[in-house]
DNA sequence: CAGCACCCTATCGCGTCGATACATCTCTAG
DNA sequence: CTAGAGATGTATCGACGCGATAGGGTGCTG
């Protein structure tokens, strides 16, 4: 999962893990920190993997950043190659399990403008179908509920019951503005300037 | 965290690893499956803490429970000792970091009614700022938002936002609740018939 | 008696996290 | 001018939860 979000981020631009962190904080809207005890491995598996490589810039631009900014010396640049092009479109399309997760269907959120609009539909239907999964399951434990229940897990019940029925209501609207509409997805697979 | 919860499962009756798991599901509201992967390697950390310990049923109670249910030979019975109990105590005090985030904290919700009152007061209000926290990411989000934001980044926001804000306001209402009425803690650390 | 569904324990690899370490660079206070 | 605070930047470690997988026992049904 997260291998996808960093190939997504990369696919814009070259970067190096420091910022590539910041921005996949930011990205997923305040939901984790992507901390760099998974982030620095993904990389290295990516790199062995041949989807990214080194892009690292010439001493002299070092020189001209100085005194504009940082000039830390050892930092490793990523850039994307077409293999890694080539999986962020495979990771994008494949839906698994963890797709319909709360984490998963953030991440594939963020990049639903670069989805096709079929897979686009798959996934707000699969992640629907998981949380009205929850709302079963919530409505099941609420029904059976006698007295001998918690004040506290029942008030978490209900309150999960209550964000389950929301978010499907918006999923709804989601999928039916999707056929209302159906932008076609950016493909932006043209510009391999730099290869 | 799972440690926790196996604990206070625990600590009504002596059971295994097996139904264990069934309780544990319920128990946390459908909110996550509690695989095997991670159940059996924290009994089996518990019981060498000794915070648990084995206690299987002898033959002859194997042979009456023939005809009026299952008689697997091999299933291994776990107990609470003295130590346990107080481990469990501890754990539900000691609120660290991750007993704010939505699995930790739902956790904790569970054995509310066994947690002291300030403890309780305490993790509500933890869980309150980390809720506003995400929060204000959030809105900031959206506040820096111009137009280049995806459609769908943009909803996600928006609905983060808005469970967020529901979700604090359901705290403001339980932490009210408490200060009105503050009912003590069950408090069952007295039968200590089988030790 | 064959097949199936459930019960029950267990392990492996993988990915993520939090903590930690360490080195470099910029800016500011004394 | 130097000392230190604080941001930048890379990296690793152990702990832990998960999904997949394996394997064996038991009762019900056709």
């Amino acid at each position: 999962m997260l291998e996808l979000a960093v190939l997504g981020v990369l696919h814009d631009a070259p970067m190096h893990g420091y910022e590539l962190r910041k921005r996949l904080t930011g990205l997923l809207g305040a939901f984790r920190a992507c901390s760099f005890g998974s982030l620095y491995p993904t990389l290295r598996r990516l790199q062995r993997s041949g989807f990214i490589v080194e892009h690292n810039e010439p001493v002299q631009d070092l020189r001209e950043r100085r005194g504009t900014g940082w000039a830390c010396r050892h930092r490793r640049v990523y850039r994307l190659t077409a293999d890694g092009k080539e999986r962020f479109a495979t990771l994008l399309a494949d839906a698994g399990p963890q797709t319909w997760d709360d984490h998963g269907f953030g991440v594939h959120l963020a990049f639903f403008s670069r989805t096709p609009a079929e897979v686009r539909m798959r996934i707000l239907e699969g992640r629907r179908r998981r949380v009205e999964e929850r709302r079963e399951g919530l409505r099941a434990a609420l029904a059976r509920t006698g007295d001998q229940i918690d004040r506290y897990t029942l008030e978490l019940h209900r309150m999960g019951l209550e964000t389950s029925e929301r978010e499907v209501r918006w999923l709804n609207e989601l999928i039916a503005h999707e056929r209302a509409h159906p932008e076609p997805s950016h493909d932006d697979t043209e510009r391999a300037d730099h290869d």
